[in-house]
DNA sequence: CTGCACCTTCCCCTATAGTGGAAGGTCAAG
DNA sequence: CTTGACCTTCCACTATAGGGGAAGGTGCAG
């Protein structure tokens, strides 16, 4: 399988492919005779494991790790387990922080919305912000 | 005042001041004979404005939309409020797409975490993700 | 006169996840 | 034999908001 049918079999391209090499994602395959990318179905499946986590959220070096930890010959589970309590407690992180942004934001924008144009003062840059 | 004493007073670096005299929110100040930069109170004004815009989730290409109208002679104040508008549905998006990641998550999570890691079928990477 | 703190410009680096394109090699069809 | 679709490597660039540090000039104190 060359890097093109494997790209299309993921629904990746070949750029994210050999950037996943690179990365040390993807094992370097082995080469045809010409040098083109010979991939298995071994390759195909640890590639829809990367979609996938990425999907869930998870970033190309935590992916790494998990792949690592499952390279070494260990089930990563409880690995996976503790990403993904790490994870959940970072998104929450964000939603709270997001939420305080967006009351923020709405608060200003009501007082915004309700003013005047003519009450601005041209010597300020803006009196709402 | 030099660059080092507003950077001070604003809470911000001369790294940052020169950055964004580059990116054309701060207008290039007058030099004094030794080429050192000159800021007046209008360029305290001007970054105060930035930093508290920041504050509020703008990104700084938002920011010299406003200052560009403001500098234009006009009250940026219906731009503002558009602009405030667009931010909001930006961070209720955001955290929609947050929640229901977080959802997905936490979900995978419930079953990793009950999971017994002996069950792993080591022919595979994972066989929750 | 020397040190130190401050200033100048310049270029590269951070992190994320790739994308774009150049220059060149390969393979099958017409 | 040429065309087009693939493939290779390598380098640069996207967006965001600056940070690090070099090489050199300036200003004031001891």
């Amino acid at each position: 399988m060359h890097i093109g049918e494997a790209a299309t079999a993921t629904g990746m391209t070949t750029k994210t492919l050999r950037f996943y090499e690179g990365r040390g994602l993807l094992p370097a395959p082995r080469r045809a005779g010409n040098g083109y990318r010979e991939y298995g179905s071994d390759a195909i499946a640890r590639l829809d494991f990367i979609r996938r986590s990425r999907i869930a959220g998870l970033t190309l070096t935590q992916i790494g790790e998990i792949l690592r930890v499952r390279d070494a010959g260990q089930a990563p589970c409880t690995h996976v387990r503790d990403l993904l309590a790490r994870q959940l407690a970072d998104l929450d992180q964000q939603v709270s922080e997001l939420l305080a942004l967006r009351s923020d934001v709405a608060a200003l924008h009501n007082v915004v919305a309700a003013a005047d144009p003519v009450s601005c003062d041209p010597g300020q840059i803006c009196s709402f912000l």
